[in-house]
DNA sequence: TCGTGTGAACGAATTCACAGCG
DNA sequence: CGCTGTGAATTCGTTCACACGA
């Protein structure tokens, strides 16, 4: 199979929440330039994405957007529901798990981790809080495929090793580090700074 | 002048950040090669970002810690204090403000708002949250550079419009949706689903 | 000698442009 | 006619490789 650039990736993500409100909206039927508009691409970049992984529309029509939201959430591995943890139960944390929003996406926190005493044990949604320790033991137990990180930089790259080991094959981090995880692990990075620098690059006068 | 990519600029940021643990290790001197490996790039790479901007090495020993460290933070505009505002006060938005790096690299947080009339008044860290209407003045009054937008999807296109109407130059976007905004203001988002969904493509099987 | 700075080579991603089908 | 699907052309970004200076 041909290689899948990450911005394709990125972009498909894209289209699928654009396809969910235009079928929220009614929409029976969408074409790569209506995709294009509300996703600030071009016509042509819709159809190349899409193409990678086969061709779904119709000649002078467009796309079915109950077909295409299908494929997309096929080739994006959406059908099946993703075990979650949490690592880390900060005011970050807080408020990435209040997030609804991912169970909707199918995203499920299993497991809420964090080393501070004062936490553990406490309840969250109907989830318990665990220590640190017992980190290995559940993300075992629950399965864990992924895990994210609201740790403070200076521990995240201990325990990205931790879950690592435990079988973990995604992290998603927040610390400001560069985490080194083997080749077969998918790493993704939420970086604030750096994006708040970007912005300060770009009204920085030159 | 030459056109610098996104990518570079990002990681000009992640130079920056890996300098300064450089220099706090006590480093005076620090080559391509070394910044390569900490930041998971390549010598060659290094040295391209850097020299889109002027040549700040020395033959056979390397960069200076310091004057790169001050290089950079010129180039990415970090030698004056940026005035930012938060727009949207629930949890994200708390854990944003709580996140005290931000001020330690020069966003200092200006004004908070929030149009639930309970968290009005309230007082976050010394500042005191402003109602909805009051953000053109303010926004205005305090010369606010830029915006960390942490509303709802569905009022984030409004409250964009109203502060770029207000002079807001700059936005940073952590609600799921691609915000149109004119040219001429710099615009960075982050969207955790979509970073969840490209793990899932990267863990699904195919 | 060592590591920078950079043109030249390469490869990846985007855009163009059009044939072909509904 | 309208819009897809796709090779070809182009643009953009990265990597190579080496001359040069400290």
């Amino acid at each position: 199979m041909k290689k899948i650039s990450e911005s394709a990736v990125r972009r498909l993500s894209l289209y699928l929440r654009l396809l969910q409100e235009a079928d929220a909206a009614g929409a029976e039927t969408i074409s790569s330039g209506q995709l294009a508009e509300r996703g600030g691409t071009t016509s042509a970049q819709v159809r190349k994405d899409l193409s990678l992984f086969g061709s779904f529309g119709k000649r002078g029509l467009g796309y079915s957007v109950q077909e295409l939201l299908g494929r997309i959430r096929e080739i994006l591995g959406l059908q099946k529901t993703w075990r979650v943890a949490l690592v880390g139960a900060g005011k970050l944390g807080s408020a990435l798990f209040s997030y609804r929003d991912f169970e909707a996406r199918g995203f499920h926190i299993r497991a809420v981790f964090d080393s501070d005493p004062r936490k553990v044990g406490t309840t969250w949604g109907g989830l318990t809080v665990c220590a640190d320790e017992e980190m290995e033991r559940t993300l075992a137990d629950e399965q864990v495929d992924m895990a994210i990180l609201a740790v403070p930089a200076d521990a995240a790259q201990q325990v990205a090793d931790r879950i690592v080991a435990a079988g973990v094959r995604g992290i998603l981090n927040f610390a400001p580090v560069r985490l080194k995880v083997p080749r077969g692990v998918a790493l993704k990075n939420v970086d604030v700074t750096l994006e708040l620098e970007g912005l300060s690059f770009a009204l920085n006068p030159r």
